[in-house]
DNA sequence: ACCTCTTGTAAGTAATCAACCACTAACATT
DNA sequence: AATGTTAGTGGTTGATTACTTACAAGAGGT
């Protein structure tokens, strides 16, 4: 028999490699028995700590939200100019998923949207919150003229978010061949630079 | 039984059934038996019209990319001014994902990127060739200064593809509660009129 | 009206899925 | 060293998966 170890241990085990393995064959066709062979135990082990696969993935929503959320906590919390929580708030966006490269996928996943209705709900008001932080700077970056006046803070998020969501996309289809939070920076340099209306 | 269609105008219905449910289930959670009832056949019908599952995937993924190619050459041949031909091209991707809501989700599913290592080449050179659309359009924009000239063609057209995939995922989220191509085409022009570096 | 492909079905298959069971080895506490 | 608890196993469940085979019946041409 394998090292046993303390149920709290043997949780986050499990979540980590189903974090690892979505990346790899894909949050919706993962089953009990990939989850346990990659983390060494039997698939019985797997229904030891979580009583159906649906609260498996309500724990992998908890932690993902968790680390958001401290995430852009962190990155508000130096409370510089808006320009800089800014960028703040996008770096640690690019960083989280640079360090799970599941996240995407996993918040677009008819896994946790279709079947989790509290997940999807979560997940909806917690992007809701970062948008929210988003409009704040940018508002706070229009008082400062560091935005064009004409445009609303409202669309300057979308295109920032859609960014994010962009080159995202681009660094999974191109299997992680450039640093996500380089290249990601550098375009919110250059898109920052045109919400401006003066080159950077 | 139910009334029977020749072979080629049955495939198409299946073709049409996994579209449509693609998006309310997920590409890569839905079953033969799914599409059966959808198209109100049984299952075993199903494997009469393709021998596999797969060789109907690669069916689904013909069906998308002649619509698009179609979709993009018609954007092209008008041959007016550059800006015209970039919306054209713009409004034709948003106008191909309304009218089939799930293909953000094909075309990023397990199924065509891991499984059909063929069309998932395939869809590559697609979005290539779009990528160079755009960016051949934007080159041209430059040169009668309709864009800023610190600004690299590649990195607008990296901007404006983020925007329709963003907007796209928002859309989604918010259960097609906005006109996509409307939305989209409103924040094409702000985004045009950044780029262009004087207000819209 | 008949004949003949073609389209469809009913009834299977083996494989795999999530989940359950009785049981046991490892651990902590005493 | 004895005891109770907990993590993990092997074996099995019924449901579901993609796919097959043998047979029936509709539709079109003559």
């Amino acid at each position: 028999m394998i090292r046993r170890k303390p149920a709290e241990d043997r949780k986050a085990d499990i979540v980590e490699a189903l974090l690892r393995l979505a990346d790899r064959i894909g949050p919706d066709r993962l089953t009990t028995n990939d989850i346990a062979r990659e983390v060494g135990v039997t698939q019985a082990a797997i229904f030891r700590h979580f009583p159906t696969k649906a609260d498996l993935w309500s724990s992998v929503g908890e932690v993902i939200a968790e680390r958001l959320h401290l995430a852009w906590d962190q990155a508000l919390a130096g409370r510089g100019a808006p320009q800089d929580q800014l960028r703040g708030l996008i770096a640690a966006q690019l960083r989280q998923i640079e360090a799970c490269p599941a996240l995407p996928a996993i918040l677009h996943s008819r896994e946790l949207n279709v079947d989790n209705a509290f997940l999807r709900d979560r997940f909806r008001g917690l992007l809701a919150q970062y948008q929210a932080h988003l409009v704040a700077c940018l508002e706070d970056m229009g008082k400062e003229g560091a935005i064009r006046a004409d445009i609303a803070a409202q669309d300057a998020a979308i295109l920032l978010t859609s960014l994010v969501q962009g080159i995202a996309i681009r660094w999974g289809l191109g299997a992680h061949g450039f640093s996500l939070e380089a290249e990601g920076l550098r375009l919110l340099d250059l898109q920052l630079s045109l919400l401006a209306g003066k080159p950077g």
